[in-house]
Order: structure tokens, then C-alpha cells, then sequence
DNA sequence: ATGGGTGCAAAGTGTTTGCAAGTAT
DNA sequence: ATACTTGCAAACACTTTGCACCCAT
């Protein structure tokens, strides 16, 4: 099963890597949509999920749908549950839980996925306006 | 909008309570229908829905689906990547993380969460079975 | 009694897949 | 040349919703 750099999975590619917004399939559909109209949003689906397994990309989960990032390396996320951002939180990956979690479960444990979840700056404004602190 | 407890609420609860292991939606909407068969899923989604709001039970998010979780206080997750199980983990929740987050983010960090992944014991049991180590 | 809740079925999302044709290696 | 990929559309799994009837308060 080897695997081909196709025009459209470099298209997928460079369409993740040039986002810092943790993208989500249908987002980078619509941004490969513009330099190639005749793309299918299967062929997205398909070549996220090769460049994930390839470790090309990493998977991100969030309430609410797929996201897609171009850092590798193990990180936090934050999540505004006001309008749904996605950004790297500024906690440093904690190895050391990794080996405690194994420890205390017997599980053989790859990794862990951490994210922050509150509002994000702009919609804390947001919400500051529309409910002024009386 | 007061609330009501109705008989199929109560069994969603009911059920959510009765099971350690994490249920999923469906879970849910199968053992509930052990006790009604006329219950339908669509009951079951706006209960659990419900139930999250008012925070009888919480919402766990892992890869592959959601689930619901009859504790209530902020902890992290187990979940296995052979079988798809989900359990606490033996880690306390790091309360000044969310601090830490907050200012290093400006977002009003309300809570977070951790899922370890892995394989759990069975898988790895399971594993070495149809892999031994030569 | 009355407005929240229910069952049902249809409609949505987001994602996957079968197929014949196209293309990177 | 070969088998991995593609576009398309249909199929899927999971969840939400519109509606008319029902029942907890």
C-alpha cells in the first residue's frame, strides 16, 4: 500500500499547514475549493485521514466536529465554547501522567488529549457588552 | 421552562446511573428500552440532553461517540483504543491548570478535560495472544 | 388546564464508500 | 502497466426536529 503525493493530497496538505486555526474538514474543503474547483469533499475525507496515519497531520476532537492540526507534537488546546476557536494552550504536555495513568490502570497508555474549554477573549467582549456589569 | 420528571427521564437516568461503564446515547436508548419498548431515541437524545443542562449527569467526549458519565465532579478519562471503553483515571484534576491556561489565554477557562489513550488490559492481553513475543 | 414532554418519522450533519475512470510511480 | 486515487453520488451513523397527541404539575 504505497502511498502517492497526488496533486489534490498536497493541495489538502498545504491547505491545513497554511491555517493556525485548527481547521476542520469541511473548512479545508472549502479552502481547496478555490484552487480547485472540481475537488470532492470524499477526496478531502479520504487524504485527512491518510495524512493523519501518515502523521503528516495530527487529529484534534472538539464538541462539535473534527479538527485538524499541523503541530506534532504532543500539545493542549483550548476550546471557546462561544464560537467554537481552537488554539494551543500555553500548558506544557505532561509526560510523567502518561507513565501514572499506566501505572494506575494496566492500560498501556499512548498519550493523553487535554483541552480547555471557556470563552475565548472576543466573545468574553461580546458578552461584556450585551450583559454590562451592572 | 420548568422541568418535568417523567417516567422516561427518570428511566434515562435510571439507566445512565446503572452503568459504571460510560454509556453511549444508544447504550442508553437499549437498556431503557428493556423496561419500555415504546420509548424512542429521540426521547432519549432530548433527556440526556436535558439531564447534561441541568447537570444530573455530564457529557464525556471521546473518539467515536459521545458519552454520559453519572459523576459529576471534574475528572479525566481512560479510554481504550481496541475496544473503545471508557473509565476514570486514577489522576487528580489539576485545578490551577485552568488558572494557568486562563492567563496565559485571556479565556475564561471554565474547566478541562483529559483522556488517556491506550490499550486497555484485555486489548493487550488480547494482543500478545495474536502477537507473541518471539 | 396548560405548557412541557412523548412517539414517530422525516430531515439534518458529518463522514464513509462503491464504482468506473484517471494518474503517479 | 499497475494499483493507488479521484469525482460523484449513494449510503451511513448519529443526532435533531416538526407535529399532533399526552400527562405532570
Amino acid at each position: 500500500m504505497a502511498t502517492r503525493m497526488t496533486r489534490q493530497r498536497q493541495l489538502v496538505l498545504d491547505a491545513v499547514r497554511a491555517r493556525c486555526d485548527h481547521p476542520s474538514a469541511d473548512d479545508i474543503y472549502l479552502d481547496v475549493r478555490q484552487k480547485d474547483p472540481r475537488i470532492s469533499r470524499g477526496t478531502i475525507y479520504r487524504n485527512l485521514m491518510i495524512l493523519v496515519e501518515q502523521g503528516a497531520i495530527v487529529h484534534v476532537r472538539v464538541p462539535a466536529a473534527d479538527r485538524y492540526d499541523l503541530r506534532l507534537d504532543f500539545h493542549c488546546h483550548m476550546f471557546c465554547t462561544g464560537c467554537g476557536a481552537v488554539e494551543d494552550a500555553p500548558i506544557p504536555y505532561q509526560q510523567e501522567w502518561d507513565e501514572r495513568a499506566a501505572a494506575g490502570t494496566g492500560y498501556a497508555v499512548t498519550r493523553h488529549r487535554t483541552i480547555f474549554e471557556g470563552l475565548c477573549p472576543a466573545c468574553l467582549a461580546k458578552a461584556a457588552e450585551s450583559a454590562p456589569t451592572n
